[in-house]
DNA sequence: AAAAATAACGTTATAACATAACAACTCCAC
DNA sequence: GTGGAGTTGTTATGTTATAACGTTATTTTT
């Protein structure tokens, strides 16, 4: 990198180690720009726009990012299944289900911006039984729910 | 308005009748400035974005149609329950399902671009079963199927 | 029917989100 | 150590959406 005092968060082994499988999978190539990146999104508890990103990183960094590098690391994080973007937020978010790749669905909180991210099987299932009845070959689900959270339904 | 030559495209009685009974449901006022993106919408087979919808207008009632203009319309007939907005795609399309308002699934063709609107009782239950078991309380859902249409599936 | 309140619309400017095009560098295979 | 593929840097631009504020139209209240 161009700036030597550059850092990422401190990355925990257990998300480094879930890069590395999924890059290995995918013989993708985990790079420290891509790493750093993907360190950035797990410090923060919620989903981060690209921008947001941007911001984050050159402080990290102190230095410019620009738009179109963020973009492409965070197609990449997409791409291997450590990332998923809500449709409906224009944002940003580390898978939360590191076990095995999968669609997810998301619980999205209007208070309080938390997301929650489940997995329900049953409702994939479903998903593909309808698309089946349409004649239609689905590649990939978007399952976005958006209301109120335990914590703020109150 | 400013353009007296200014027209809509022709709108059969059964979108405007369903126009202002959902306008008279929600106590909202259908003016003409509405009525012609609905309209415009309703010529195309297909999801607009906002700001291919602003072209056509300007070509079609020959002036400037800004953007925001646009946007507050396309607010208002999301709000009556008369358009859905693609989530994953940035687009608008006029709903399909008039006999009653309701939550919709969509199925995007990745080839030819088609959407089809389906109503899928079943996936909208089991939904709000998820979202129950999460302590979630619901108040709208997002669900889009990107694949291959029926046509294109070859 | 006039006044007050509310909703809709116009105008200008800008914010927020995302990609195109092309050059330079890095890594790995051969 | 050269070639080729993938990655990154740089600049510019395209696309999507909203803020702020004044004016006009419609409804409600008196």
């Amino acid at each position: 990198m161009a700036n030597p005092s550059a850092q990422a968060p401190r990355l925990p082994a257990k998300w480094r180690k879930l890069a590395e499988a999924r890059c290995a999978e995918k013989a993708e190539r985990l790079t420290p720009a891509r790493l750093a990146v993907y360190a950035e999104m797990l410090a923060y508890e919620r989903p981060l726009s690209a921008y947001e990103l941007i911001a984050l990183l050159e402080r990290r960094q102190d230095r410019k990012v620009a738009p179109v590098t963020v973009y492409r690391h965070l197609d990449f994080l997409m791409r291997v299944g450590l990332v998923h973007r809500l449709q409906s937020a224009q944002s940003y978010l580390p898978c939360d289900h590191p076990d095995h790749p999968h669609e997810s669905q998301f619980l999205l909180c209007s208070s309080c911006g938390h997301v929650d991210e489940v997995e329900a099987s049953g409702l994939e299932t479903l998903l593909a039984e309808v698309a089946d009845q349409h004649g239609f070959r689905q590649d990939s689900t978007v399952v976005e729910v958006k209301g109120l959270c335990v914590s703020c339904r109150d």
